[in-house]
DNA sequence: AAGCCTGCGTTCGCTATCGCACGGACTCGG
DNA sequence: CCGAGTCCGTGCGATAGCGAACGCAGGCTT
């Protein structure tokens, strides 16, 4: 048996986790393709080992906006342990990689027989929700620059490398910005040798450096999520 | 027994139902008490009968955001359903009235007993997530008048009363917004002859002219409540 | 009656961000 | 080698919201 890259699934006691492993299948995540749409059923669940998927809350009228980002720490779907197999979120692969996916039925099944993961899931529930309660507050109040470092720094924690793909445009989309507001915080983060970037190749030159350039939001998440997990 | 007045205690089948409310007690909810603060242990879980509560998120340096609001139609204290006992947001009355308080551990016991108290509140936890996630949109990309059309019909609807007490100091801190933006937008419905207010006292004069001058977010959370619950 | 506090309206200058638009640089395919 | 597409930097006017401050009015206290 491989080495498991999702650190939901390590947390679960050997036993449970190769039965959920056993129902599982490896799929590849391609950079754009769409893994459920809101309002539609949900098929699977996915434990992303590899690469990082957004959170696209969609409104009536305003732009899209990215409410949360899921990698390797998390898993998406997450809303089927609560029962519903409505999705209520666009999920967007950001960055290629692979995940686990397990039949929605399945998870069910096997949720209803392994209380581990059921604490796990329950765990990893609260951390969204309190991921989603500050993203909010975090594009309210906070200006680009702090935020794209943020963004970074999420983004890196999620898919374990320390350079990605990823165009000004893309990332103006995610923080509901726009392009030329990247322009100019990325181009400050760059003169102070935080980051490199170019065309879309982005690289994270000084992690602290931009952990200390990040609104106070992204040390709360990381707490969050220790914390509990 | 008195026609309890929360709804998800109502749609719990009649057995779960007495069993709980053998538990709980009825205590007062006074405006501008705190039920809870983010990092403390939660002691008791709250089903509001009438008035509401806001949940309010604290970061570090920015002002604190409003991020949920509760009332007859929710709960408080909905992450125990989760295991967890630390409260995430602090709980402020916002609105006077009373609510059925529950230990937190008499509540995880009942939990673990009744299938039907699950089912609810799983299904309580999902639409209190998709509520946050839209919230931070809401807050990101609506002007202000819509949003205090929005929070006007939330609370309308919350606390079952078409008149309450708010000031224009507290409905700006619950928006995150200046005072002055609140005296223009409410000075914009005012004139439309939607609200009426005066020194704190604020009425709602045209309920559907309001839904039409809210944002979008409003008739979306409706749904999401309705769908589920 | 006088004073004080609370709640509201108004004004001024300021900043961040917006929307739009243009131009330059690099890259890839024919 | 040349076009076409992609990606990034810059500049412009416009605007919503910010911070701070002042003044007024109603109600409560003394």
């Amino acid at each position: 048996m491989p080495a498991v890259q999702n650190h939901l699934i390590e947390l679960l006691p050997r036993a449970d986790r190769t039965h959920l492993l056993r129902l599982s299948e490896q799929v590849p995540l391609d950079v754009g393709s769409v893994l459920c749409e809101p309002g539609h059923p949900t098929r699977h669940v996915y434990f992303p080992l590899e690469g990082f998927v957004s959170l696209v809350g969609l409104n009536d009228l305003s732009p899209d906006l990215e409410v949360g980002m899921v990698g390797r720490e998390g898993m998406l779907g997450a809303a089927v342990a609560l029962g519903v197999t409505t999705a209520p979120l666009r999920l967007l692969v950001q960055s290629a990689g692979s995940a686990l996916r397990v039949g929605t039925a399945a998870f069910r099944a096997e949720l209803a027989r392994s209380a581990a993961l059921q604490r796990c899931m329950n765990r990893y529930l609260y951390v969204l929700m309190a991921q989603m309660a500050n993203w909010g507050a975090c594009h309210r109040f906070h200006p680009i620059e702090p935020r794209l470092a943020r963004w970074l720094l999420m983004s890196q924690d999620r898919s374990g490398a320390d350079r990605f793909h990823i165009t000004q445009e893309l990332l103006a989309y995610r923080l509901g910005v726009r392009r030329v507001g990247i322009t100019h915080a990325a181009g400050s983060l760059q003169r102070g040798g935080l980051i490199e970037y170019r065309r879309g190749d982005m690289k994270v030159l000084d992690r602290s450096g931009l952990e200390a350039a990040a609104c106070g939001c992204y040390a709360a998440d990381r707490q969050a999520y220790a914390a509990l997990l």
